[in-house]
DNA sequence: TATTATTACCTTGCATGCAAGATAATAGCG
DNA sequence: CGCTATTATCTTGCATGCAAGGTAATAATA
């Protein structure tokens, strides 16, 4: 029987709780949680994106999203927009809000990552996110 | 500006999303989820335990905790008992039923790990199960 | 073109996960 | 002993996260 401090599953949901436990932390300022964030980070890397499209990229089934999406209307930081072409399609833009936390937000993202890798050499943290994308494949 | 795709928060969140959804499969068998059968894991290593004390071991706090033993007992895996010395305590103790299945969420675990790192070599497991507890820290 | 299949999105129900506050029992201290 | 502080647990409110099912719009096909 492995003990549960060796299951890779127990290690990676807490390694997983602490990182977002330091984000959270530094997001807080902002009044966006990590879910937010990394939603209008999908919006950085191309703007106008579809809810579907948003959800490949991030990982995240519409269930979720269409919460996450709700709520980030509410505080305006982004709109939707039902797509011209095809009635079926939403697509999601970038308020002008979400263009000014811009720098202040990768600040934070930027301060999270040196944090919580602190104890990494360069090499180290190479490996370590070559370990993570290959959990499972 | 780092992509989220380096963004070491997010690679952690969906090798943990991964992780979970492969045990979260093989304990469908049992009608378990990840977190009860590590609730029940820490309970295999030592019967007993308080509430307050389970959730230190598994690093979880006690208002998520107090919904997952309320299910647990409604399941009939677990029994709680307040303790006779400090009232304040909630003991928790296995029942037959969580005795008897065992093995098989043992063997669950063991095929969820393997297959998880199944491309991981035996140093690399090593060195990966340490990276995650040198996250922060 | 009429019908069927597919697609995109949404809704509901259940299970975490955390912050903040409430409650009850025990411990500590004069 | 009586009062205060601490401790253990529980409750509520909000935000994910997923499974399953519903709806509307488009695509595919006869």
């Amino acid at each position: 029987m492995i003990s549960f401090r060796d299951n890779i599953v127990f290690l990676l949901a807490k390694a997983h709780q602490r990182a977002q436990g330091v984000l959270k932390a530094y997001l807080q300022a902002f009044g966006l949680t990590p879910m937010q964030c990394l939603f209008m980070e999908a919006l950085w890397e191309e703007d106008g994106l579809s809810v579907g499209e948003i959800g490949r990229r991030i990982a995240l089934d519409t269930a979720t999203l269409a919460g996450v999406l709700d709520r980030m209307v509410t505080a305006e930081w982004v709109r939707r927009e039902t797509d011209q072409v095809d009635g079926r399609v939403t697509r999601v833009y970038l308020t002008e809000k979400a263009r000014e936390a811009f720098p202040g937000l990768a600040s934070a993202i930027e301060v999270t990552n040196n944090e919580l890798l602190n104890n990494f050499s360069l090499e180290e943290k190479l490996l370590f996110k070559r370990f993570l994308r290959d959990v499972k494949d």
